[in-house]
DNA sequence: GAGTGTGTTTAAATTTTTTTGAAAACTACG
DNA sequence: CGTAGTTTTCAAAAAAATTTAAACACACTC
């Protein structure tokens, strides 16, 4: 195959992939795109890429660097300021991970907290009161371990993965 | 707390964790209703609960339905159909896992392992190799490890989490 | 086989999310 | 300073996703 249209390829299929992990398609776009770039990229060189503009892809770099999946560089000389992504895999899923994790589960956890208490003994209140439990303990669990999982070093993460295989 | 008040947050607390997954607001309240609802409910319930259409819920469960979240249920006398979710929070879990897996990781896979072989020399051509190599290797590996968790049973799950915590 | 209650489909309306484009705000340099 | 090159912001436009409402289908009853 071409090499464009591999490329092409690759940045569409990661831009979906992005979408359905609610990460917006342009941004996952501009990830996949650093990701298989050799050399740090510009403002100019992305928005011609993805032909987007450039109020969108200053947006989505920025969302990028929150995530720390893309860090910005200076050249001595030029004005214009570099991209480049971080290209180890397993810092890019960690990041991702923490990421999440601080968005996601750690709210959610809050608001199961404040929910474990519920006033009344209907069928209902037992329930929702058994319900509550059992996904929060459950979250705990999910949180716990992903917090060991980023915490620890790089390789700690592969083997990790490696003893659930067993 | 009150129960209905508490019964509010979580459904929409619920939502918006879907939403944040791909997964739509509305499919992801009626799953929260159905998971803390002591007895099962019938279209009508849930329309009036969540405040939607018919249509809308009838699109939703059958979605739940395909992820193996909700059952359908009859009850003799009744020409109403009746739901149910599933409340093992472990098949849950399982049942998530299996379809983001099949509907997100595998086509992934397929297209990635379509990418491996890239004409030409050029440092952009020798980088885009380099980098599908690695991603392609971190999501066979992912894809193992989840397929394991899947097919194993319900108590391995939980204490190959505990594995990994160490 | 007309009527009723329910489930299903889908085009159109609505809502939400994303993208654009142009103005404003920086920054480095003469 | 003033200006040219660049980035940032944000209101408005466009696109995408969701929801509704109304038509349709089906099964059962009288």
């Amino acid at each position: 195959m071409e090499f464009a249209e591999a490329k092409d390829k690759f940045i569409q299929a990661w831009g979906t992939l992005g979408s359905s992990w609610g990460i917006n398609r342009t941004m996952a776009q501009i990830h996949a795109l650093l990701l298989i770039s050799p050399v740090e990229l510009n403002a100019e060189d992305i928005m011609s890429e993805l032909k987007i503009s450039r109020g969108n892809a200053n947006m989505n770099l920025r969302a990028l660097m929150d995530w720390g999946l893309v860090h910005k560089e200076m050249k001595t000389g030029e004005r214009k300021e570099f991209f480049v992504a971080e290209k180890n895999m397993m810092t890019v899923v960690r990041n991702i991970v923490t990421q999440r994790k601080k968005r996601e589960l750690e709210p959610m956890l809050d608001i199961l907290s404040g929910l474990t208490n519920v006033e009344g003994n209907s069928p209902e209140a037992a329930e929702f009161t058994k319900v509550i439990r059992d996904v929060q303990l459950f979250s705990q669990k999910a949180d716990a371990t992903l917090e060991n999982l980023t915490k620890a070093d790089a390789n700690w993460l592969i083997s990790s993965l490696f003893k659930v295989i067993k």
